[in-house]
DNA sequence: TTACTTTTTGAACATCTGTTCAGATAGTCG
DNA sequence: CGACTATCTGAACAGATGTTCAAAAAGTAA
């Protein structure tokens, strides 16, 4: 055999990056072969070099599809006040990280495996997300609105709180993401006026 | 060559211990290799074996022994104020944590790598660990101290937000561990007070 | 020294790893 | 139809994997 009935790149390349993904964030980028990716999909191991040079490229675009989406998501009206900036920031947050998990998952404990040069990559776009919370922080205390001894602190101190909310929120539990992203800004808010 | 000058189970059990921690802490557990622990001790690979069954073990040891620490370092005196005793618990954690970061990483990235009856039993002793802060909040809010909607979330928050910490803290940065502590309470304190 | 225990080596095992590629089949277009 | 391209298989590669174990050397105690 060859060659499959009703095979195309243009099937195949989305199902390779939702295996992988997903086979990624249950088991771990070492841990998984690519002869396991491509059982997923339903293919041999040659096949998978259609769609990426090398296992690396695969968690690396992975990685950097995602963050490029985060940073094209997260939009920020410098017109707006800055209680109402932080506010859109944490429910923004929250949300894309929810609906996302296996990325935000892979992005966060898979950094080890990256080449030098494809972590400097992605640690740029993460700086630059970054950046974005601490500039409404900034804006805040300029304004006289926050009261925050050092940005870059509270907005690392942040990100993390918010982002945590992934390990352990599951959908039909006791609390709706809703409520549960009420709760973190009530704290985010306090914390920072 | 066989049994080797100067060599004792005292001397070389707790290096295969250490090795295998900063190993598994920079590379992860499925991408190193016994014999590069074995390596790292100066010993080949079957010598191991006198010190732990197999892999996984190893792994599970220095989870469970972490946790082990934690909880019987981490002390909490129900006499004093809710106020001290959250300040008390939030220096803690942060030095505690700083202090064995590998074992930390380790602890919270090697999760899936357990067994699932050794899963388990991390777990139990996480939640352990999670319910001593919660009991701080929970005697506060009963004092009418502290304004806490859900004590569970916001344990969660707190703990999210202080081991994160970890992630970017490093000696002889811009700030000392004790001006990042103090930071970090301020933002706790206003947080849930 | 002798007898015994502790510790390690080094080879072996079956299996898995990422990756390459010639050849074969399926889709596509004139 | 015929020519061409896109896609996949299946085998092969050199090497790494966790683990076992008989044999050998070093420590220990009489």
């Amino acid at each position: 055999m060859a060659r499959t009935a009703g095979s195309h790149s243009d099937i195949t390349g989305p199902r390779v990056r939702e295996a992988a993904l997903r086979l990624f964030a249950r088991g771990g980028y070492a841990a998984v072969s690519m002869r396991a990716i491509a059982a997923e999909v339903g293919v041999q191991a040659g096949a998978l070099y259609n769609y990426t040079p090398d296992k690396q490229s695969l968690l690396f675009d992975l990685m950097e599809g995602h963050m490029t989406e985060l940073l094209a998501a997260s939009r920020d009206d410098a017109n707006l006040g800055p209680e109402t900036r932080l506010h859109d920031f944490v429910a923004f947050h929250i949300e894309f990280h929810h609906a996302r998990a296996d990325a935000v998952f892979i992005a966060y404990m898979e950094l080890r495996n990256l080449t030098p040069a494809n972590f400097a990559r992605i640690e740029a776009l993460r700086r630059e997300y970054e950046d974005g919370l601490e500039a409404i922080l900034r804006d805040g205390v300029a304004a006289g609105d926050f009261n925050v001894a050092d940005t870059k602190i509270a907005t690392l101190a942040i990100i993390a709180m918010l982002t945590g909310v992934n390990t352990w929120f599951r959908d039909g539990g006791r609390l709706s993401l809703r409520e549960v992203t009420a709760q973190y800004w009530d704290m985010v808010r306090r914390a920072v006026i």
